[in-house]
DNA sequence: TATAAACCCGACTAAAATAGTCAAGTATCA
DNA sequence: TGATACTTGACTATTTTAGTCGGGTTTATA
C-alpha cells in the first residue's frame, strides 16, 4: 500500500505554489528547482490540475500558474482526484453484484476494505492546502 | 494508493481459517477452492505467515494450518507485516536526515505523509481477526 | 509398505503500473 | 525577434505485482 509519486508531487508542488500565491504566477521551472521534481513530469501533473480547475495558467514570459480557488477550498481529495491518484482497496467492481472471487456474493473481506477506503478518504477530505501551508510556516518559525 | 492482492488474500485466507478453527487443521486446497485463490500463491503467503508465527502447520495427509494465537490477538498489522504489505507514504528514508529531494531538510509534505501513515496504521492496529469473523457472522444472519 | 494428501522451497516470468523522458509545438512579454 | 513558459501526445525504462512451475519432504491410512 503505497503512495505514488504523482500524488506526492502534485501536493508538494501545490503547497509550494500556495506559499507564493500573491500577485505573480509561479513558473514550473521554479517549482522544479526548489522541490527537485522533473520539469517534464510537473508539466504532466499541472496539465491535469488545470483541467480540473485547481490552477490557472498564465502563458508567455513571466507566466506560470496560480491557484484557481482559495487554498482553504482545495482539499487533498480534489488534488488526488485531479491527478488520478485514487485509493483502491477492494478488488471487485464496487457497483457490481459479483465479488472479487467471481461469485455472486461479496468476499469475506469486502466490507473491511470498504471501511478502510472510507477511513483513508476521510483524512483526505479534511486536509486543505491552507492547512498544509500553515503547518509549514509554523514549523519554520 | 492501492492494496496489493498479497495482503488482501492473506487476510481473506485467515478469516476463512479462523472460522473453522476448532480441532482440525484446514488445508490450503480447501481455502483455495472456497475463496478462489491460486493454491501456489497461497503457499507463498502461508509460508510467511508461519515464519511470523501467526499460523502453525500440520504436515502429512489430513494436514493443513491452524491459528497459532487466539483470533483476538491477531491484528491486521501483524498480518500485513508478515506478508510484507507495508504502508509506505513517505519517499525518503524515515531515519535519514535527508529529505526526498536530496536536501538536508525534509520536504514540504513529509509531515503530511507521516500523519497519513499513522492514520492508516491506526486502522490496522485496531482490527483483529476476531472482529472480522464476528462481522461476517452477523452479516450472514 | 505404498500411496496420496498435504506442506515446503526457490526460481522463474508475464503483465501491469509507475515514473519518468522526449519532441514538437503555441502564446506572450520585452 | 528572441526568450520564457505553457501545451500536447507519444514513447520507454524500470519496478512491482501476481502469479506459475518444478522439484522436493512429511505423514496418515489403506
Ligand atoms: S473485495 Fe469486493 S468482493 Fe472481494
Ligand atoms: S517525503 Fe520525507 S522528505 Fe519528502
Amino acid at each position: 500500500m503505497r503512495l505514488t509519486s504523482k500524488g506526492r508531487y502534485a501536493v508538494m508542488a501545490l503547497v509550494d505554489l500556495a506559499r507564493f500565491n500573491n500577485i505573480n504566477p509561479v513558473s514550473l521551472r521554479d517549482i522544479s528547482l526548489r522541490q527537485g521534481i522533473s520539469l517534464d513530469y510537473l508539466e504532466q501533473i499541472f496539465s491535469k490540475l488545470r483541467k480540473k480547475e485547481i490552477v490557472q495558467s498564465v502563458r508567455g514570459t513571466q507566466g506560470g500558474y496560480i491557484l484557481n480557488k482559495r487554498a482553504k477550498e482545495i482539499k487533498l481529495t480534489n488534488i488526488f482526484e485531479a491527478v488520478d491518484e485514487k485509493v483502491k482497496t477492494v478488488q471487485c467492481k464496487k457497483d457490481s453484484k459479483k465479488g472479487c472471487n467471481g461469485k455472486l456474493t461479496k468476499c469475506l473481506t469486502h466490507n473491511l476494505w470498504d471501511e478502510l477506503e472510507n477511513h483513508i478518504n476521510n483524512f483526505f477530505d479534511e486536509k486543505s492546502l491552507e492547512d498544509l501551508v500553515k503547518d509549514n510556516n509554523e514549523r519554520r518559525v
